[in-house]
DNA sequence: CCTGACGCCGAATAACTATGCAGCAGCACG
DNA sequence: CGTGCTGCTGCATAGTTATTCGGCGTCAGG
């Protein structure tokens, strides 16, 4: 019960906005947690997040930011079985794959959280991967060239 | 005198754990500065701290230790200088300038690291930032047309 | 000297978060 | 069973932070 809790909080804030409790709590609602704001309270104090002042969100750190071993192993194998090409511009990446393989592709990319993808968008046979910044961006590439080669 | 105390709350944080606006206060004090919690929240603020829930302690970002001061000015000029339109959706902006603006009003904004800001495309009269989100889009775009104003 | 605009600030207060306490499983042991 | 222990939770409330409102000083233009 509390372990998948605190995992819906972890991403859920790590996809959107949250900036009270309270509204986490409400969201939690919506996929059928019922907590209240004390519990919460507790959750995020275990999940060692952070609030930033600048805007109030809630944001996870280095330390929980490390994807799950399962979803790990998940996108090296999807990566090894689509991935065709990669393109690098700036903070964003070109992925390309066969026909009909970008939409897997980019959930197995997508559940596997990796701390330098910020998000995916994916159409038939490309991918945009948006990485933080450049460098996020190479280290995502050599990862993926890496996988795709193994 | 804000810029002053703003630095002194930096160089506090970093060395001790502070974990209230009030401890903020008392220590400030002890260094001369008398300010109240009101204003101390709006300067953390400002410095895009962040408070840890494991500890709750506050803690500088890596933004705020990266950022040249320099650049902050520099970005303000160059949107001064070209932007012409900010567009948002969701979480994206479109900025337009004068044919070949893009590239040197997106380096400036590159360089200051805005927290907001996840990065930058430029073409020749566009740009497409990222934002990590819609209030985030919405904060940068209220804080350039006030640049681009002035 | 006005006057308006702007930035900074404090007091009060609204909004949000942490925590002491008590209750309720579940579980191990006699 | 009964007892004691442990982990998890909600309630109430204490503690902390953000914001609203209004005041003050500065500066520029009239």
């Amino acid at each position: 019960m509390k372990r998948y809790r605190q995992s819906v909080i972890l991403e859920l804030v790590t996809h959107e906005p949250i900036c009270s409790q309270d509204d986490l709590s409400r969201r939690l609602r919506g996929r059928g947690f019922h907590a209240t704001q004390a519990t919460i309270s507790r959750d995020i104090k275990e999940l060692q997040l952070v609030k930033r002042a600048a805007d109030g969100a809630y944001e996870r750190t280095a330390s929980t930011t490390a994807g799950r071993p399962g979803a790990e192993a998940t996108v090296r194998r999807a990566v090894g079985e689509y991935l065709r090409r990669v393109d690098q511009v700036q903070q964003l990446l070109v992925l390309r794959t066969d026909p009909g393989g970008a939409q897997p592709l980019a959930l197995a990319i997508d559940r596997a959280e990796l701390p330098e993808v910020v998000g995916t968008v994916a159409g038939d046979d490309t991918i945009l991967l948006i990485t933080r910044h450049a460098r996020a961006g190479r280290e995502v590439t050599r990862l993926f060239e890496g996988w795709a080669r193994g």
